[in-house]
DNA sequence: CCTCTGGTTGGAATCGATTCCAACTCTTGC
DNA sequence: GCAAGAGTTGGAATCGATTCCAACCAGAGG
């Protein structure tokens, strides 16, 4: 293996000049700049990156910590896709700075996490936050180590990235109130997640807005699973005046709503539409094609690079925040209402 | 920061004797090591992995060259799933041995590949291999560096992981076959890709075992694309007497054969059985439910990372080739055929 | 009582880069 | 002709671990 030494005997010069050119520093001769630069060539000389990170005190390598999804064996829950999206995106941002990028499970406690920091083997952290422990991320936040979390997480003082939930569950209000519907229900999410009780407030405020009922019975709980997407929808439809429009706020409930207007003998959308959230990829191949709101995963996993380089470098201080908004994606499981929209929107 | 010369001072030993500790190594009293793991404890002490990497010689760190996936801004393409299941696997291996994995996508250069090397980031690489250039394999081969490849490689001096394309095409056929189905035609992918001259191997060897017919109408190109199952669909559907089943040797071709015979105003399974090879995510939600092979993409990924390991530590010489079987993942896709088949199996 | 052996332990060199500081050369100006 | 200063360059220390070698000690055996 060839070596800065090396490359200094070819060149005819010491050490120290050799590392002054390799680090574009100033106080090396032209000449003598031609002549090494010449030499690194021949050899093909690269600086060992462990020598470096040592005299560095910096591993130029960041950890994202992903649930699951490189650790279970069964493959089929959706969080794999939307995590990997996430990781892309922070993936290719820290690929163009040149910095190497180590994927971690959330199975790890926070022991084996701080003993990786200890070992000085990366210079931050993106967590990617899906049902992630809490815990976790405050015990992280003690280290005092550069942080990033992706996701909704309650404490203001963790930098975090996250998508505008509060105002994608207006938009889409906004959009159903469009299409003629004043009867509208909303299927939630566990009441812990924050990202929920987001999608919900949004939705209830511009249902207030709007001027229009919001009967309790409109209000459905739910955890995410396709089972109480189903379940939820079962009891709407029961209701005596059910509702023309329904807002599950992910995508696996809206697929539960979906079957249970199917088994009961319905139509989405000429009896009943469905709105979810998160675009996960099967949302259009479902029969009707979901409309749903399509989150910016891969934007997502960017910004979560940037934010962290620019704690790293000092460029901001550090409880910072990035919100991005979500998109509607108009499929077919909406129907307009006869009755037009009174709204100038 | 803590270092070995804080633990050695507050055990009141030398950096050498805690240092012998921490690596096992015999030749300290129990007392001695006693006090060291103590101070150890205490202090929170883990070794800075660079300074360890530096004097080993060893990064305790392998690379995964994975297409695209991490880099394109478009995530529908299945090949995203495909990847990331393989990189589960070999992910979970190397953190049993608390080995670091990073990912690279192989849209650098040989060239880049090789500084990384030069640099001694990594100890081995694993490629994955979906249409890979092979000159980069070949390339990186002539590096002497640590390789295993993940799929199928003319070059029988690269190490190997890979699944039996061709004892899996023959047992669709023998399934088909079971099911009393005796004109079978295959949609074939890109002939300069291995995998794909594998299963068309396979096919055609076991019809002849059976005694089918191979009529050339029967042998229909494509190249893994949607659009070319459905063209070639479309074409044995016009043959005069069209074959009753149809073995596509990738789903996204199956898919646009499933597409083609719907649009022919046909039905599957009823007027034509379709099989198709991987299992993608989207296989069971397609109408009908398609039966395929499962790639055991998961194992895959974990056999190339045991034998990298392998490798590296010298149980295994060098150009070694692992081979795993797929299974028939029966769906409603194949309908038995009424003519009982006349076989013992 | 002295030597030999085996078990412990510390000292110093080493891995490959970076960086501070000292030394050197060459102008420039008096 | 010599001092001052700028521009180059090399030497040596350093980052934090590992490992060889030498030194030390205790107990066994002569």
């Amino acid at each position: 293996m060839v070596t800065i030494t090396d490359v200094a005997k070819a060149a005819g010069v010491s050490r120290s000049t050799v590392s002054r050119v390799l680090n574009n520093r100033p106080g090396v001769s032209p000449e003598t700049r031609k002549r090494v630069l010449q030499a690194i060539e021949e050899l093909q000389y690269q600086p060992h990156f462990a020598a470096q990170a040592l005299k560095r005190q910096r591993a130029e390598s960041i950890a994202i910590i992903v649930q699951n999804s490189f650790r279970e064996k069964t493959g089929d829950e959706p969080r794999g896709y939307y995590n990997t999206e996430i990781v892309r995106g922070a993936f290719n941002v820290c690929t163009e700075r040149r910095y190497t990028v180590t994927l971690l499970n959330d199975e790890g406690t926070f022991e084996f996490y701080a003993s990786l920091f200890r070992r000085r083997q990366f210079d931050g952290i993106v967590l990617v936050h899906v049902d992630v422990d809490l815990r976790l991320v405050e015990e992280l936040k003690t280290t005092g180590f550069p942080l990033v979390v992706v996701g909704s997480v309650p404490d203001p003082f963790v930098n975090s990235v996250d998508v505008d939930n509060y105002g994608s569950a207006q938009q889409v209000v906004r959009y159903l109130v469009g299409q003629g519907h004043r009867r509208i229900a909303i299927i939630n999410g566990p009441p812990q997640r924050l990202a929920s009780r987001d999608r919900r407030a949004g939705f209830r405020t511009m249902m207030r807005q709007f001027g229009l009922p919001l009967p309790e019975v409109y209000d459905q709980p739910g955890d995410f699973s396709t089972r109480s997407g189903y379940e939820a929808m079962n009891r709407l439809l029961n209701v005596p005046e059910p509702p023309t429009a329904v807002f599950a706020i992910n995508d696996r409930m809206a697929i539960g709503a979906l079957r249970a207007v199917h088994d009961a003998g319905k139509q989405v959308p000429d009896d009943i539409s469905v709105v979810g959230f998160d675009d996960i990829p099967v949302a259009q191949y479902l029969n009707p094609p979901l409309t749903t709101v399509r989150q910016p995963l891969y934007e997502l996993g960017e910004a979560a690079a940037h934010l962290l380089f620019d704690i790293l470098e000092g460029r901001v201080s550090s409880p910072a925040r990035v919100v991005l908004s979500a998109s509607l994606v108009e499929r077919s499981s909406v129907k307009p209402l006869a009755t037009s929209s009174m709204l100038s929107e």
